[in-house]
DNA sequence: TTGTAGGCGTTATCAA
DNA sequence: TTGATAACGCCTACAA
């Protein structure tokens, strides 16, 4: 184990003094450096192998290249997609990303945006719907905005319930126009699979989507509570199956879909035939399960891309906020109620 | 914007010198500060919102709490299951995740070994299949070297290329068992979607799987070569069913396996009654799939925790290599060929 | 048990 | 344009 080969090394090397070297290896912008020495720095440099230290530049200039992301968690295709999205608009800017993920706790949350704080990240992005819970907004509230108040950035992505800059993702209106569509094609008896019911973001999708059908008319809607994942999704469906079959089911986002689906199955059920089923976000898996789902398409991508760009603009005296629409995308799994 | 608060405010604040502050917070084990003096710096640090500062922490002590994690796509769910072991494992020990991601450029991923090197992290965690190509191999291998060098601990996922630890998948054993079961199930002409010629587990796979049917005997096998992603095994497919119609098509990754999944739908043909269908990896998504796809299941998540494990064990002088069994798993989309 | 002081690798200020 | 040298925030012998 040889000792780290440092600036001071190249700079004897090369025979200049320290701060040449380092003026020639980062020419800060100022190119105040004569071109041979320069070079003949640069070829120590590479004839040492000497890689700067990140850490140390750090410290020296009171700031880092790191962007700290928070998500739930990062097999989730939701988040993968926007986690990547983050990625490549943070690597366009020579930037490293570091991941961490809350497992939906929301406790873990704040623990994680005071450790990437401290990692001393540029940039912080939060991913996620918010709980509507008073306390864990206020400590997560606090947590970013200490880290704003040292001079960082930080970025929501969900719904604009703190005051940072957020990339909003308008739940109402793709809840309201997929109610719409789905009501147009003559679905009255509803079931809505709502999520937590203190997630923000289940909570606008599941609330106004039921609200939008009590507002056409003619329908009857049930609501069960399950958790925001695949497995919440099938636990609800069985809860509704006990009671009643609805025409359709609605799950507040497609990984619940999924679930659903799976569920729908085992109870010997076809979809759509027997129920038909909607989801919410368009995930890439959706491409191979059979049927097509309908479901509110979001540009999860561009979101990831979005966000990193508010982390990375001019700091603005007031929070700003990216509002992102959905798109309604009917597919094979909502072809009308059976018998019409 | 307010300065941080240092280290420094604190002692003051506490009335105690630096080092004794520092003693105080760190507990360097030996818990050799006075319980009410412990106590008063630890107030002084609340009432301030002291947050150490880990990049003054890294250079202080010579060694970073990062851990840096390369993959070729954070969406591919191979990689993102993977990756979320080696979320946990480094999360239990306090050290933080940061993540790269190559787009299976293979010069990008000695780039990005180099990187996360010079943020010091402490280990470096490379996942994915690598190249046969020996040029590039030597530079990831170089780069690498140079991380140990320093103290760092390297750990590769993949096969046992390379002078380090290793998690090894055994891809021949997989593969073989998988031609067995499916040979002893009378399939006989099987296309095999190779993906990229030069890349190591692809060929790990695709070789052993046309080997032993032709060991078996009586089989004819197609390669036909593409990407190692989804749109590769669509474009794969479509090559062969230009010319043939095979009776079972092996792809020999998940990924791949559904993109043929969507060539062979397009193409109005049904899996498995018109072709059978196999994978590899056993990835997440498949569980939502139908029909239920044939695969060899691996332990992904375990993977990350092993390869984690393997990246803080004691230094060895020789590279450990672990090795992962894959379980063939037989489900509805291989009930052996029509007509038997 | 506590304090003093030197050092970690860079950058940045200020003379030269 | 270059070179000393003082930070940056923290840790850690070493001394008290």
């Amino acid at each position: 184990m040889t000792p780290r080969v440092t600036l001071t090394d190249v700079a004897r090397e090369a025979g200049v003094s320290l701060a040449t070297a380092s003026r020639a290896i980062n020419g800060n912008k100022n190119r105040k450096v004569r071109d041979d020495i320069r070079e003949r720095v640069h070829a120590a440099a590479e004839k040492l192998r000497y890689s700067p230290d990140a850490n140390a530049q750090a410290m020296a200039r009171g700031e880092t290249k790191q962007l700290g992301l928070i998500v739930h968690s990062i097999t989730d295709p939701y988040f993968s997609a926007i986690a990547s999205g983050v990625m490549v608009a943070a690597e366009r800017r020579g930037f490293v990303v570091t991941l961490a993920s809350t497992q939906s706790n929301a406790n873990r949350e704040r623990e994680l945006v005071e450790l990437l704080s401290s990692q001393r990240a540029h940039a912080l992005v939060v991913v996620g719907g918010r709980r509507a819970d008073p306390a864990v907004l206020a400590a997560l509230t606090g947590a970013l905005a200490e880290h704003r108040r040292t001079g960082g950035a930080t970025v929501l992505v969900g719904q604009a319930v703190l005051e940072t800059d957020t990339v909003v993702i308008d739940n109402v209106d793709g809840a309201r126009s997929l109610a719409r569509a789905l009501h147009a094609r003559g679905y009255r008896d509803v079931a809505i699979l709502a999520g937590p019911a203190d997630h923000l973001t289940a909570q606008e999708r599941a609330q106004t989507f039921a609200q939008e059908l009590a507002l056409l008319g003619g329908a009857r809607t049930t609501m069960v509570h399950s958790r925001f994942t695949r497995d919440g999704g099938r636990d609800a469906t069985q809860d509704v199956l006990r009671s009643a079959r609805p025409e359709l089911i609605f799950a507040v986002n497609d990984v619940m879909a999924l679930g659903a689906l799976a569920a729908l199955t085992d109870a010997g059920l076809r979809v759509p035939q027997d129920v038909s089923l909607a989801g919410f976000d368009d995930i890439d898996a959706l491409q191979d399960v059979t049927p097509r789902l309908t479901t509110v398409h979001l540009p999860l991508h561009d979101i990831g891309i979005a966000a990193t760009d508010l982390a990375f603009a001019a700091p603005a005296p007031e929070p700003r906020v990216v509002r992102v629409q959905g798109t309604v995308t009917i597919r094979d799994s909502t072809p009308g109620p059976p018998g019409r």
